[in-house]
DNA sequence: CGAACTGCATTTTTT
DNA sequence: ATGCAGTTCG
């Protein structure tokens, strides 16, 4: 690869004097950028300057002439955490900062998987699959194997195997045991399949880029050792959300003596639902022994009295590595704490605080509202509309998740690769063309015999009498229309390509047409699409930006308010901060009491210690004494983290009556007042229990996938079909056949249809 | 093949 | 309450 970076001579160590972007660190910032070689880990509390660290650190090793760029690995989680880097450092060094290795796990891992896609059994240019890919084939895979999908929901059954993914387990290395308790062993079998399935398809899901290239590694020396000798320094952000998998990666790159620098903050791990290992950081000094730790506590960010009710909330969990916060502002405004009647009045009270902050001239993008749920945030949405206070919710669907986005790419997928199976069968009756299931079925029963692609199957198909006229003309006209949208790429012109496809596969007039009440919006997004791929140089680059880059730039410039998820809020700060919903059963959450044990509360206490230090300078808890849950009233006792709040931090503003517990309120004692409708609950882990009987072996689709010879069929010779009946063979070219029929004359099949009698 | 109906679950989310 | 998904009917 080029390198037009030069500023620094290799093993040319500056003078030291030269370092004016280490001037404004404190002492500890300082000592965790300077410690250059060796393993360290950077204990980053919230507010302390960690991304600060970490840029300045990259820029340091490069300034001091340690390393070239191309010699570090910089790892985050984002693409915006990524982004950040790059912008940062870059800023640092006044230079541009791309195709570094500076990127998230998954876009790292691509880089070197594209390199050495044939040692894990991909070409190069492999698909990565969406989510909705993921669960598309995994229903396949289920029907195929008659399991019943109600009692084994696809994607009950995914997130198994992503769990199992995230600790770097493929099929064979899940332990007998545990493959036999998910769903009965279905979970294991499909897993294989599964990524039977992946390898036909030339495809590899998200778990499977680390998993991938954890096997690269794993496997072959040679890489590893020279990747090893190339990333001289390794940086890794937000390292207590690694999870097993990122975990080995990273060990088999640094290697026993490795110079690897990890920051994270224990205290902020909120994440193990999906798959991130606490146990990472906390073990960081056994897995690199003589590690150098150091810790960040000075806050930036909070005022003494938000940081004081924080730190005393999250000394409630054990097993800490255990940091000391502090900050030497002005003590500030106390945490207000305001109990209310219910969900209504609570967002009646967050909406007049807000007003009364924005008449105090502060800004509505300051203020923001974190929830624990999604759901939430309708009730404040809905009172900020009554008052008309501008307001974005943040996170909710992307742009590149919308149903309309990935139909077109879907489109453009198939013509960048005809042999996408996946995106080929979501687009091929969409919109509808009548082909329906019986056509498709037909279409899979050849593809699986002859092993070959949905696309290529089509083609030989419309070639012959298999299919009705109808669908058959369709079908042949649908190909013709992807050959000639394939001859229109030229290059870089993609966008004007995405916009013929739309137009001329009649997709926008499906939307046109439609009296959806958000099919104008729709029409917006694909104009917006065909606008957004322009900014691409080829349909490959846009692709490849769109699987692996699925964010949402929500234009930050409008002053509107913040509502979000208080994971959504990771990482963010604002001025004033509302924490609203904090009862038992809603936060903590109901489904984390039910896991028994001190993990899932422990780790529901870090989200409201996430949530309260995003304050600068204002936190307001509330909680409801009722609620609506479902369309059920409930009522509610004040969440557990309230009590935990240490007194000489919060003001109390609410009517003294509603914080009876156990008293006045509703069920009094009883905790999780809001799990009153929870026997649902209890049936989820029964599921995993369920068994499944009669695995069925019905002929009439099983294909022989090893009858991939020739022609065994010879001329003259009598055949049955299941569609035409009988008849005798009067031509025969490769695979196809022409015979003439007792009942219906003469026509074209194609071998695989065909029985010999 | 498509539209209406019914039952069921309903945390958090990045890549 | 609500939406989604699977089933049933035209």
């Amino acid at each position: 690869m080029s390198d037009p970076f030069d500023l620094a001579e290799p093993n040319t160590p500056s003078p030291a004097a030269e370092t004016p972007y280490l001037d404004g660190l404190n002492e500890w910032q300082r000592e965790a950028v300077e410690a250059i070689d060796g393993p360290h880990l950077v204990l980053a509390g919230a507010g302390t300057g960690k991304t600060r660290v970490l840029t300045t650190r990259l820029a340091h090793i490069l300034i001091q002439g340690k390393a070239r760029h191309w010699q570090i690995l910089a790892v985050t989680f984002t693409n915006k955490a990524a982004r950040e880097m790059r912008e940062r450092v870059g800023a640092i060094l006044g230079t541009e900062v791309e195709n570094w290795w500076v990127g998230t796990f998954h876009a790292l891992c691509v880089k070197i998987l594209r390199k050495h896609a044939s040692a894990v059994g991909l070409a190069s240019n492999f698909t990565i699959l969406d989510d909705d890919d993921q669960v598309r084939l995994i229903k396949q895979l289920l029907e195929v194997n008659g399991i019943d999908e109600k009692k084994t929901p696809a994607r009950a059954v995914l997130s198994v195997i992503q769990r199992w993914k995230d600790r770097g387990l493929t099929p064979d290395k899940v332990s007998a045991g545990e493959g036999s308790d998910a769903f009965d062993g279905q979970a294991l079998s499909i897993y294989e399949d599964y990524q039977a399935r992946l390898q036909s398809l030339n495809a590899a899901d998200f778990g499977d880029l680390l998993l991938h290239c954890l096997t690269l590694l794993q496997k072959d020396a040679q890489v590893l050792a020279a990747y090893r000798e190339q990333f001289r320094y390794i940086l890794v952000d937000e390292y207590q959300d690694t999870n097993v998998a990122q975990y080995l990666w990273l060990r088999l790159l640094a290697g026993t003596d490795g110079n690897i620098c990890c920051v994270g903050d224990d205290d902020q791990s909120i994440y193990s639902w999906r798959g991130a290992e606490v146990g990472n950081i906390l073990r960081f000094e056994k897995d690199f022994p003589g590690a150098h730790v150091v810790r960040l506590e000075r806050n930036y960010r909070s005022t003494p009295n938000i940081l004081g009710a924080a730190s005393g909330l999250i000394a409630n969990n054990d097993g800490r590595l255990g940091k000391t916060l502090w900050t030497e502002g002005e003590a500030g405004d106390k945490v207000v704490l305001n109990g209310v009647w219910d969900g209504a009045e609570e967002a009646r009270y967050v909406g007049s605080e807000i007003e009364v902050l924005h008449s105090k001239k502060h800004r509505l993008n300051e203020i923001a509202i974190l929830v624990r749920a999604g759901f939430q945030t309708r009730e404040f949405e809905e009172r900020l509309i009554t008052l008309g206070v501008p307001y974005r919710v943040v996170g909710g669907q992307r742009f590149y998740e919308r149903q309309e986005i990935r139909d077109a790419i879907a489109y453009l997928r198939v013509i960048w690769q005809p042999n996408d199976d996946l995106a080929f069968e979501r687009i091929v009756n969409v919109p509808k063309r009548g082909i329906g299931k019986a056509t498709l079925q037909t279409v899979h029963i050849l593809a699986r015999a002859e092993r070959i692609s949905l696309s290529a199957a089509v083609t030989q198909l419309v070639a012959t009498d298999e299919l009705k006229a109808k669908a058959r003309n369709t079908l042949s006209n649908l190909m013709d229309e992807f050959e000639r949208w394939r001859g229109l790429l030229t290059g870089d012109n993609q966008g004007e390509l995405m916009a013929e496809v739309l137009d001329q596969s009649g997709y926008i007039d499906m939307w046109r047409a439609s009296r959806a009440p958000d099919a104008p919006g729709r029409i917006d997004n694909l104009k917006e699409l065909v606008a957004a791929m322009d900014q691409f140089d080829s349909l490959e680059t846009f692709l490849e930006h769109v699987s692996l880059v699925m964010e949402n730039d929500e234009a930050v410039t409008d002053d509107k308010v913040n509502l979000m998820t208080l994971h959504g809020a990771k990482g963010l700060e604002f001025e004033a901060v509302f924490l609203p919903g904090w009862e038992e059963g809603l936060f903590p959450h109901q489904r984390a009491l039910d896991e028994g044990g001190t993990g899932g509360l422990e780790e529901e206490r870090r989200l409201a210690y996430v949530g309260l230090t995003r304050a600068r300078k204002r936190a307001t808890v509330s909680f409801a004494a009722n609620r609506r849950i479902y369309g059920q009233w409930q009522s509610a006792i004040p969440s557990r983290f309230i009590d935990e709040l240490p007194g000489e931090y919060v003001r109390r503003s609410a009517a003294p009556g509603l914080y009876g517990y156990g008293g006045g309120l509703g069920e009094g004692g009883s905790r999780g007042a809001l799990s009153d409708g929870g026997a649902s609950f209890g049936q989820n882990g029964a599921r995993r229990r369920q068994r499944r009987a009669g695995l069925i072996d019905d002929a009439g689709w099983h294909t022989e996938s090893g009858a991939d010879a020739k022609s065994k069929f010879n001329l003259g010779q009598r055949v049955f079909h299941q569609k035409f009946g009988y008849g005798r063979i009067v031509t025969i070219q490769g695979n196809k056949l022409e015979i003439d029929f007792e009942h219906t004359g003469k026509k074209k099949v194609i071998d695989s249809f065909v029985e010999e009698v």
